[in-house]
DNA sequence: CTGAACTATGTCTGAACTGACATAGTTGGG
DNA sequence: CCCAACTATGTCAGTTCAGACATAGTTCAG
């Protein structure tokens, strides 16, 4: 059974052949587009993709202890990844510490309480300011069967998301200080 | 090391005595506040906080092969929290398989995925109309330092998600109809 | 009074993942 | 020419977790 990182994997790949220190880069935190991995993590899966045939790839000479891989999707990888999409996601457990941390703020310092959204909320803004500066790029919405839709329709996501929670971040200054 | 699942139990038993089972019913999926997690998880992090002291039982005669074990907080275990709540929150990888499908939208058929999304939709108006409900049964916004407070934040939170997140599934479905 | 649904506690296996460790070629500044 | 930073692949140990399995008292409808 191809994991959830797989789909994602073949995802990047699905827009050029790449080695996996490039997908590890790409998918590595802060940013990673939407998923993230450690490329120790990717090894493994590229292994597990390659078993199953859905990726192959082109040893080169080059850095690393074997040479350089250059790994693209072959022809079932490119369908196994069209299928995926259309299927109901498996829904991910919701798991947010800052907001468990609002759930229990009422026992905490209401200065203190603030003072960590705050920090959060100048993280939403320079992400907003980021992401408008890329989405700003664009000229046009890109149409729904370019590799660059999917790049808006993350952006657009993003975007959105980092909106609502530097609104509730506000929200939660606001309260915090109205009772001093 | 107190696990994040152990701040989530603790910050349940914050608001009152609970059994294992009550925990685990309240963080169950689909719903679960905030933070979900199955029983045998509960069971396992409720041994450590025992361990370390955060919460204790009161053992009744009941049903289980253990009979009822009732926890609550133990003073060290409020504090535990209390400290917690002001640190600033490890970030969990950001991992949305929805995301990352419309990353990869573009290889599949546009009325598909723009079904795949309508089914979404749904879902989030329904979860939309149900927090309005639930926000509509406070009369004001408790004050801060009461724990309805906790609630109402979280509350708040999630129906700025959903909306969040419901407009982006109209956004999706407008461009994949717009194709046509 | 019987059996199903519910309450209740716990163990175990395997998958996914993080962070540390190990190895090694390439490139460019000083 | 040397060394640091970068490119590059991989293993391993420990953690978290979901889902299956195991056990058993309580309650209530038929």
């Amino acid at each position: 059974m191809t994991s959830t990182l797989g789909f994602a994997i073949m995802a990047v790949l699905a827009r050029g052949a790449r080695t996996g220190y490039e997908l590890a880069t790409a998918m590595s935190r802060p940013l990673g587009y939407f998923w993230t991995a450690g490329h120790s993590q990717i090894h493994v899966d590229l292994q597990k993709l390659l078993a199953a045939d859905l990726v192959r790839f082109e040893a080169e000479h080059g850095p690393g202890p074997q040479g350089r891989k250059v790994y693209h999707l072959t022809p079932q990888g490119r369908e196994a990844l069209r299928d995926w999409v259309t299927e109901p996601p498996r829904s991910r457990p919701e798991r947010d510490e800052l907001v468990l941390k609002s759930y229990a703020s009422w026992l905490a310092d209401p200065e203190q309480v603030a003072e960590l959204f705050r920090e959060r909320l100048a993280e939403h803004e320079a992400r907003i300011a980021e992401y408008e500066r890329q989405q700003a790029d664009f000229e046009d919405v890109p149409a729904a069967d370019r590799p660059a839709f999917g790049n808006y329709a993350t952006l657009w996501c993003g975007l959105s998301y980092e909106r609502h929670r530097a609104a509730w971040c506000r929200w939660m200054i606001e309260q915090l200080g109205a009772g001093s």
